[in-house]
DNA sequence: CGCGTTTGACCCGCGC
DNA sequence: GCGCGGGTCAAACGCG
C-alpha cells in the first residue's frame, strides 16, 4: 500500500528561495542600516547568509524527507504485519467453514481490521482497496462495537452490566462456540434499536464478548445505579487501558474489567493480575493496533507530531 | 399479578 | 430446491 494515501508527505518546508528571501524580517535590514553599514555590503552579506541558509535548509529538507520515507516504510511494514496477524486471528475466530451469514461474516471482516468498529464515520479511515471491496450496503449498517469483559470462569451468567437496561430475548448455542450466546434488547427505551449479543470467548472462557449493534437513542440513565449498587458486578472502565483514550471522537472498543464487587478492596489487585494474562495482553495489542490502523484522529496526531518535530528542528 | 427469563419453534439468508 | 445455522418470537415458567 502506498503510504501517501494515509499521510500527506508533501511537507511544504518552504525551501523556495524567493519565499525564503521574502521571509527575511524587514527590521533586520533596517537595523543593519541603523548601524551605519553601507547598503551594498548589507545586501551582499544578506545574500550570502541567505544562500548559506538555503543550502542548509535544502540539505535538512532532504534529510528529513529521507527520514520520513523510512518512517513510512516502517509503517507499511508494520501495517502489513498487523494485517497478517489480524487476518490469522480472524480466521481462528470465525468458523472454519465460513458458512455464516453474509452480514455476520462481513462484520467479522471488519472486526479483523477495526475490531467491529464499522460505522459511517470510520468508513473513511479504511483504505481505498478495502472500500472498493466492501459492498455498498456496509455504509448503512448499524454501528457495531465489541466489548470484552473479564469475569470469573465459574460465573455462568451472560450478564454484562454496562449501565443500560437489557431484556434477554433469546439464547442460542452456535456452531463455532460450545458456550451459548445470549441475545439482549435495550429495554430502557422501547424505541431504542440497540441489541447486544453476549457470548463467552472460545479461547478464554473467562472472557465475555459482548457485541453491540446500533446506537442508543437515550441517555445512559442507569449507569450510576449500576456502578454503585452492591448486587452483582461492578464496571471498572478505568482498570484497563482502552482504545478510547486514543480515539476520543469515536471510542469504538472498550475493554471492561468486571470484578466481583462483593470482594472489597482487593479488586484492583486481582484486576491487575488478570490484565497481565496473555489473552488480555493480546486483546490490548489488538486494540492498539486497531487504533493505529483505523483511527483518523490518531493518524492526524501522528502527522502533527512529526510535523511539529520537523519544525522544531529549525 | 406483573415482569423478566427460559427455551423450543419458527423465520430467513446463504451455500451447495 | 434443500439443508444448515444464526436470529427472533412467544408461550411457559419462576420469582418477588
Amino acid at each position: 500500500m502506498d503510504c501517501s494515501s494515509w499521510i500527506n508527505t508533501s511537507l511544504d518546508l518552504n525551501i523556495n528561495p524567493r519565499r525564503v528571501h521574502e521571509d527575511v524580517p524587514k527590521e533586520v535590514e533596517s537595523k543593519l542600516f541603523s548601524l551605519g553599514m553601507p547598503k551594498f555590503n548589507v545586501e551582499e552579506e544578506c545574500t550570502n547568509e541567505l544562500e548559506e541558509e538555503l543550502k542548509r535548509v535544502t540539505a535538512e529538507n532532504k534529510k528529513l524527507g529521507e527520514m520520513l520515507s523510512v518512517v513510512c516504510e516502517n509503517y507499511n511494514t508494520l501495517r502489513s504485519h498487523l494485517m497478517e496477524y489480524t487476518k490469522k486471528n480472524g480466521e481462528k475466530e470465525t468458523s472454519p467453514t465460513s458458512k455464516k451469514r453474509k452480514s455476520e461474516s462481513s462484520n467479522n471482516n471488519n472486526s479483523i481490521c477495526v475490531m467491529g468498529t464499522n460505522n459511517g464515520n470510520s468508513e473513511s479511515s479504511s483504505t481505498d482497496e478495502e472500500s472498493c471491496k466492501k459492498p455498498r450496503e456496509e455504509t448503512i449498517k448499524p454501528k457495531i462495537s465489541r466489548v470484552y469483559v473479564r469475569t470469573e470462569a465459574s460465573d455462568t451468567t451472560l450478564i454484562v452490566k454496562d449501565g443500560y437496561q437489557w431484556r434477554k430475548y433469546g439464547q442460542k448455542v452456535t456452531r463455532d462456540n460450545p458456550c451459548p450466546r445470549a441475545y439482549f434488547k435495550c429495554s430502557f427505551a422501547p424505541s431504542c434499536p440497540v441489541k447486544k449479543k453476549v457470548q463467552r470467548s472460545v479461547d478464554d472462557q473467562s472472557v465475555l464478548v459482548a457485541t453491540y449493534e446500533g446506537e442508543h437513542n437515550h441517555p445512559q440513565a442507569s449507569s450510576q445505579m449500576e456502578a454503585t449498587s452492591g448486587s452483582g458486578r461492578s464496571v471498572t472502565l478505568a482498570s484497563v487501558p482502552c482504545s478510547a483514550s486514543l480515539s476520543t471522537a469515536t471510542p469504538t472498543l472498550v475493554t471492561l474489567d468486571l470484578t466481583k464487587s462483593k470482594g472489597s478492596n482487593n479488586n484492583f489487585k486481582s484486576t491487575r493480575t488478570k490484565v497481565d494474562s496473555p489473552k488480555v495482553k493480546q486483546v490490548l495489542v489488538e486494540q492498539m493496533a486497531t487504533s493505529l490502523t483505523t483511527d483518523p484522529n490518531f493518524r492526524a496526531a501522528l502527522v502533527a507530531a512529526i510535523s511539529g518535530r520537523l519544525l522544531h528542528n529549525y
